[in-house]
DNA sequence: GGGATATTGCTATCCCTGATAGCCGTCCTA
DNA sequence: TAGGACGGCTATCAGGGATAGCAATATCCC
């Protein structure tokens, strides 16, 4: 039997399923770089803005200050990043030449991964979604003052 | 200082934030109910199907066979759900009239949940998104026979 | 200068979702 | 009737995310 299922009209429903068949297609992709969803992310923000400290990482990807201890720690375990310390409390993170590699890596996989989606969607849906889901973050600051 | 982040431009990271900024908002206003997101859309689902099984309520949502049982577990405690023996193997699922109500008190949450985000949002723009999102979902199966 | 305050990184936990492997009893069907 | 499929279950792990609180340092303002 084939049940009725009357969330499928929910936004955040259809946007729960969604995103979750996307994660699982990158760690798919990912898997045997042996990084995680959460390290690509960092990894490719460092790569961008070098010198930046983890909680600036951490800011830019909404994870909070003591879940980046963990990845960061990591990361630096296999040679990707590395770090230098600025003032007593901060560091200057940056890629190593093999975090480098990685990250190019990654970001070929990224986009093969992402290619195979947006090729489902028209230009046009792209669009709109790239438009729709920002907004449906910042949602959360007017959430937030309220 | 404000880090640049490439994968704003991103789907699959699109979708990952604005899903999660929805969950929270979810999860805070179902909090008072004690009831996790996991377990309000297991209830609905077993609203909608009565004497439906444990194993279609979790194809539904895709949510696993195994991962169904605490779920199920916590609800029937709860005196929200019961289910009665169909055969040796399965049961066959329905709300208690506490569950009904509490069914109808969910659904009236989300119902101001799901509002607070599609006010937000132009009707065309819902649309395509409504359209958009289970492309990208029934995309699994495409990629499963790969 | 110095005390209050904020910031940075960190530890230790905890919660929620999801995935796997494998058991057992039941049922269906060739 | 025997083998395979099925439904529920246990146990266990991984991954993302959250909180509370600490220590050292930096900053700001009186």
């Amino acid at each position: 039997m084939t049940l009725t299922n009357s969330l499928e009209s929910r936004l955040g429903y259809q946007l729960r399923r969604a995103s979750s068949v996307m994660m699982a297609d990158l760690s798919r992709e990912l898997a045997d770089l042996d990084l995680r969803p959460a390290e690509v992310t960092t990894l490719l923000v460092i790569a961008e803005n070098p010198d930046c400290s983890q909680t600036e990482v951490g800011q830019a990807l909404a994870i909070k200050r003591a879940n980046m201890v963990p990845i960061i720690s990591r990361l630096m375990e296999r040679g990707l990043v590395d770090r230098r310390r600025l003032d007593g409390r901060s560091h200057a993170l940056t890629l190593t030449q093999e975090g480098r590699t990685m990250a190019a890596e990654a970001v070929a996989r990224i986009d093969r991964h992402e290619n195979r989606f947006t090729e489902l969607l028209g230009a046009l849906d792209a669009d709109v979604l790239f438009r729709a889901l920002p907004i449906i973050r910042a949602a959360r600051e007017a959430e937030l003052e309220s």
